[in-house]
DNA sequence: CCTAGGTCGATCGTATACTATTTCAGATAT
DNA sequence: ATATCTGAAATAGTATACGATCGACCTAGG
C-alpha cells in the first residue's frame, strides 16, 4: 500500500511498453519477447502478454501466433493511412463538437494558438506539437459520439508513436497550420454548417500529409 | 492434427464467446465469468481471459477491474453511436474504393441488389440483411486504406451483435434502401467526385438511423 | 430504524510450472 | 552443391495454484 501508486501489473506493463515504443527505445520492427520484458518489469509473463495483446488491438504492434509480437513498422504508407483516418474521424469529431464548444473554450483555443505562434519564433518544435494536441483536444473533446471520440484518441496515440521516429517537419507547414486553426475557430464561432466545419478540419490534417508527401518527392529528385 | 481444425484455445474461446453474443445466447448485460466459461469450453481461465480482453478492445463487452466483464448494453444511444461511426467510415471507404471498383464488381453489386428486391417480395429479412452486407462489401473491400477498412469491419461486426436483439425493422425502409443502392452504383459508374460518393454512402446509412429514431418516436406517442 | 464497520464468499489477478510450437544449426542423402 | 531431415534451444501457449480485491450480507452501535 506504499509505492504501488499504479493499478495492477497488467496496466503498468501496458503503459511501460507503450512509452518505450513512443520514446523510441523499442524502435520499429523491435521484437517484443515475453520473458525478457517480464524480467525487466519484475513481473510474470501473464500480465506482459495481456499488455501486448492490448497494444496489438490498438495497432501499435503486430502479433503472429506462436511467434510473437513486434513493433509495427511505420513506413510512409502506414503514416498515410493513419493521417487519412485521423483526418476523417477528427474532422467529424470537430464538427460534432462545434455546437457544444463554449465561448470560454474558444478563448482558450485562441490563446493556445497564440502560444503556438510564439513557438514558431523561438523554434520550439516539441512544445509546438504538445500545444497542437491541446488545441485540437479543447475542441474535439466536446464530441458527443463517444465511439468517434475514442477513434480520435487512438489516432493521436498512434501518431505519437510514429512521429517521433521518422517523420520530421516540412518547412513552412507550421506557419500555415496556425492560420488554419484560426479559420476553424472562426467557423465554429460563426456557427457554420457542420459539413463545412468537418471539411475544414479534415483538410487541415490532410494538408499536413500532402505537404509531407510533396516535400519527400522534391527531396528525392 | 485431426479434429482440431482451429488454431489455439484462445482463438477458439474468442470465436465461441463472440458467436454466443451475436446469436443472443449471451444477451446484453450478461455477466461473463471467467471460471464458468472456462469450464464450458473445457479450457483454463487464461485463454478465456485473453479472449474477453480482446472482445473488450472491439467494444463488444465492457470490463471493470477486479469485477469482470459483461456484454455491452446496446441501448438506443449505443446504436446511434455505432451507426454514426459506421456511416462515417463506410462513407469514406466507399468513396476511396470507387476508383478501384471494376465493371464486373458493378454487375455483381447490381445483381445482389436485384436479389434484395426479390427478398422484399418474399419477405425474407434474414437473407435481406446478409445480402445487404454482401452488397456493401463488394464495394468497400476495394478501399485502399487498410485502417479505414478495418474500422468498417469492426462497425459491421458490432452492428451484428446489436441488431439481432433489439432493433427491428422500420416499415418501408428496406424498399428505399435498395433504391439508394442503385443511386450509389450510378455515382460510382459515372465516376462522380469522391466527396459526392462519400456523402451519398453516408446519407444512406444515416437514413436508416434517422428513420429508426423517427419510428420509435411515433410509436411512443 | 438507520448507519458504520466487519466478515465471508465469489471472482479476478498473477506467479510458477509444464507443454506445444517454431526456428535454426548441423548432419545426411541425393 | 543443394535439398531434406533431425534434434536442440528459444519462446509462445496453457494449466494449476494461490493471493488480492470487491460486493453482499450481517452485526453492532447510535
Amino acid at each position: 500500500m506504499t509505492a504501488s501508486v499504479g493499478i495492477n501489473k497488467s496496466e503498468r506493463a501496458y503503459l511501460e511498453i507503450k512509452s518505450k515504443i513512443t520514446d523510441g527505445s523499442f524502435g520499429p520492427g523491435y521484437r517484443l519477447v515475453l520473458g525478457q520484458i517480464a524480467n525487466e518489469l519484475q513481473v510474470s509473463v501473464v500480465p506482459v502478454r495481456e499488455a501486448i495483446r492490448r497494444l496489438e488491438a490498438e495497432g501499435l504492434v503486430t502479433f503472429t501466433a506462436n511467434v510473437g509480437a513486434q513493433v509495427v513498422a511505420t513506413d510512409a504508407r502506414e503514416y498515410q493511412y493513419t493521417m487519412e483516418t485521423l483526418s476523417l474521424v477528427e474532422g467529424m469529431a470537430t464538427a460534432m463538437a462545434a455546437p457544444n464548444v463554449t465561448p470560454g473554450d474558444l478563448v482558450l483555443a485562441r490563446s493556445i494558438n497564440v502560444e503556438m505562434r510564439e513557438c514558431l519564433e523561438h523554434f520550439d518544435p516539441k512544445r509546438f506539437t504538445e500545444l497542437n494536441h491541446e488545441f485540437h483536444a479543447v475542441i474535439f473533446e466536446h464530441c458527443s459520439n463517444l465511439h468517434i471520440l475514442d477513434l480520435v484518441h487512438r489516432g493521436w496515440n498512434r501518431l505519437a508513436t510514429i512521429r517521433e521516429s521518422t517523420f520530421a517537419f516540412v518547412p513552412g507547414r507550421a506557419q500555415r497550420s496556425v492560420e488554419e486553426h484560426d479559420h476553424i475557430l472562426d467557423l465554429i464561432e460563426a456557427k457554420a454548417p457542420a459539413l463545412e466545419i468537418e471539411i475544414a478540419a479534415r483538410s487541415h490534417r490532410l494538408a499536413t500529409l500532402h505537404e509531407y508527401l510533396e516535400y519527400q518527392k522534391s527531396q528525392q529528385s
